[in-house]
DNA sequence: ATTATCTATAGATCTATAGATAATGC
DNA sequence: ATTATCTATAGATCTATAGATAATGC
């Protein structure tokens, strides 16, 4: 039964991916340890042997879910250096982020439960939404002197709030109108600043 | 035991307020129905009298919330008639409702969870949405032609945006400054539209 | 007679722990 | 000998239902 250190290691990577994803499904409350185990191969029993907690699996979950999004972002941009503001939009307000929650922006998907969390899980998204910003700043504005540009503050909080707003409501058009809404301001404020941007799709 | 049909009508609302409350604390499933009907003066028993289910008070409690959260928009604009827009993002973009989730803006407290309910709880959030781009788009631009303007949803967005975002993390002058920027752009792009506002407090 | 609320409970599920098992690591 | 995982379970809690109670409404 025992398996190597080596193997228990890439077993708890798994359950923490797992739980990133399947958390950001159905909330931090809304899904079991049971459940989470078995998503990723093991049973309940093995939980207490990796985790102190479910709260610190919350958190632990959190973190890499904002890793693994903040890095998307920064593969986008490479991938397109010319307008990696561009890039990170065409995929961040689209219909697609829209209906994958699992896999979306972990502030979309938990922001309101996070909210309800302690210091630890807050932590991990606070070091997750300050990368956010880092990586924003220099494509929506000059430095003012300040950790974080006013202006990649709101423009993150205009791409988190459309978000929000489209994953809330039933109407497919109402939904997909805040993404496009939200697209077009953000680029035409950057371009405003005399950044390049392509065509909004 | 058995109470009048008017006193058993106001139970029914008090529940549906209660709820409405402690959902956006807890989250939908961060409370039970025993808490729930005990913080309305009720025992658990009582609830199957006047819901069917425990989904059918989230969809109710959540178009009373935003029902509620609508008429203090209105209120606002009508205590000053003169920069609706401005007393609306005094409050809306304040510490005070940073800190006051269960009395706050449930697209705030309850978004991520609502995007995992089912097409009732949707529904809801739908029509509280619709009725604040509907306040919302006299007061930043003109109307186009459409059911509701770009700008009155990008100032949406960036408002909630900004509020899960301040809520998010630990750091209270980082949580400060997303509700500072929101509130100086939305004014300032408001503005720009030939619109007046108050300094910014 | 009807019924709003109560107490009590069914049956499922939750987090966490205990002890057994079997493979690893020394 | 150690330990990662397993099965099993404790004890609490969850949603929902059943039947008793006592006051309303006819």
């Amino acid at each position: 039964m025992r398996v190597s250190r080596d193997q228990a290691e890439k077993n708890r990577q798994t359950v923490i991916n797992v739980a990133s994803q399947l958390f950001r499904e159905h909330g931090f409350d809304g899904i079991g340890l049971k459940d989470l185990m078995e998503a990723a191969g093991l049973t309940q029993g093995a939980f207490y042997k990796q985790f102190a907690s479910k709260g610190d699996l919350a958190t632990q979950a959190s973190e890499r879910a904002l890793e693994v999004a903040s890095h998307r972002w920064l593969a986008a941009a490479e991938a397109n250096p010319k307008d990696p503001l561009g890039a990170v939009i065409a995929f961040y307000l689209s219909v697609g982020h829209c209906e994958e929650r699992g896999d979306g922006c972990p502030v979309v998907a938990l922001g309101s439960d996070a909210a309800r969390q302690g210091a630890d899980v807050k932590a991990s998204f606070e070091a997750g939404i300050r990368k956010y910003l880092e990586i924003l700043g220099p494509w929506v504005g000059e430095s003012d002197g300040e950790e974080f540009t006013d202006k990649a503050m709101t423009t993150l909080s205009t791409m988190v709030g459309a978000l929000v707003l489209s994953r809330a409501v039933n109407n497919k058009r109402l939904s997909k109108r805040f993404l496009q809404a939200a697209a077009k301001d953000v680029l035409a404020r950057s371009s405003a600043t005399g950044k390049q941007h392509g065509p909004i799709q």
